[in-house]
DNA sequence: TGATATAGGAAATGATCATTCCCTATATGG
DNA sequence: CCATATAGGGAATGATCATTTCCTATATCA
């Protein structure tokens, strides 16, 4: 989680300036909630690793739930450019769904596999309870899906994947191998066998024999 | 979650006998669990719901770990179980991996779907700070991957499926795929969507082109 | 039958949690 | 320069949490 300013804060027009970075506080919430879950993270964790008093933290983010939700829209922000960083400089849609497939199993193991995804976590943790959570856990899936299919589709217009898939289909099953990536990366699998996944997974580009 | 006894329970020598069933008390921990996380769950919710006191829970399980290692253990056994039936009454090795496939997509959509599995949610947030809990998350997925490996080499044994394939990363695959099925499936997907996964996941399966 | 051992459960305990209060600090607008 | 508005933060607050205590109930064993 670099620098990547999604909020680009215009000046403020009345009152004490903020003093802390937004992204940055938030970056840091991301990595506990992440790793240890929603109900998992206190307060008072929160504003050590955030370096802020819970006064603060509250000022600022209403309360609990909005921190979760903050974080939950940076790390979309911050990761979907990413992705797009990740498959944009290949031209072919096949070599697109390569390039995101690499991209995570790059994530899905060692520290940061371990650390885990937010969409996950907050997927398993709150999407049953949280209504709200559980649609913006929705359209992050839907926004992971619609990149995939977008690849699958140029991949067959531009004739590097078959015409005869379903591109919808195909998406959705890249969307689930992709989040269930993050899931067994939570347990320590090593490098070469997430790629090895990735490359597994390209077959599901091609046609049925 | 229904009576699959895998405690058989010998007559207990000495002291007042259980009164309640166990099995039954942990199935009802493994709804609360799954749906809502283990922090998420207070003490207060399980002898609600497993129609007990605190008092006698504790007595029961030692603590909360304990009730979550004991419901985790449970389910494990449950769903394995009821995978094993599934697959069973199929010969070749490429039928029971479209009947293990089906079996997750079934279990991927709708009510049951979003209250979701126990061993994602475990994974998503104790793993990482457990390491006792990770250890029996990691021999889940072993398991698991073991069976689709199993299923796998049957099929190239039998011939259904191409020898042309890596059977240990194909399972992995697999794996990661049903993993990543029941997380999508914690936000509301249909029954259409997810046997469209699975049947476009049998492409894992054939050689490359 | 009585010693032993375990279960059930109501009530208490102490820790921790999310949240608020209140006062100070620092900006802008007139 | 004073009114207004927001930020920072230390110290309460009250709720909730996991866990223990203690007493009763019910079984086996000798």
């Amino acid at each position: 989680m670099e620098n990547i300013a999604d909020t680009p804060q215009e000046p403020r027009l009345r009152g004490r300036p903020r003093e802390f970075d937004t992204d940055l506080a938030l970056d840091r919430a991301i990595g506990l909630f992440s790793a240890r879950g929603y109900h998992g993270t206190a307060i008072s964790d929160l504003a050590d690793a955030m370096q802020l008093t819970p006064g603060s933290i509250y000022k600022a983010f209403r309360d609990k739930r909005g921190i979760l939700l903050a974080a939950f829209d940076r790390y979309r922000a911050v990761r979907s450019a990413k992705l797009k960083a990740a498959i944009e400089p290949f031209p072919l849609g096949r070599d697109k769904v390569r390039a995101a497939l690499q991209f995570y199993a790059e994530a899905a193991h060692g520290d940061v596999g371990q650390r885990g995804c937010l969409v996950v976590s907050t997927a398993a943790e709150l999407a049953a309870s949280d209504p709200v959570v559980a649609e913006r856990v929705d359209l992050a899936h839907a926004t992971n899906e619609a990149a995939m299919k977008d690849c699958v589709l140029l991949g067959q217009s531009d004739g590097s994947i078959s015409t005869g898939i379903d591109a919808a289909d195909t998406a959705r099953a890249l969307l689930c191998l992709l989040q269930g990536m993050r899931v067994v990366g939570k347990t320590g699998r090593s490098r070469e066998q997430m790629a090895a996944v990735a490359d597994v997974a390209m077959k599901l580009l091609d046609e049925r024999p």
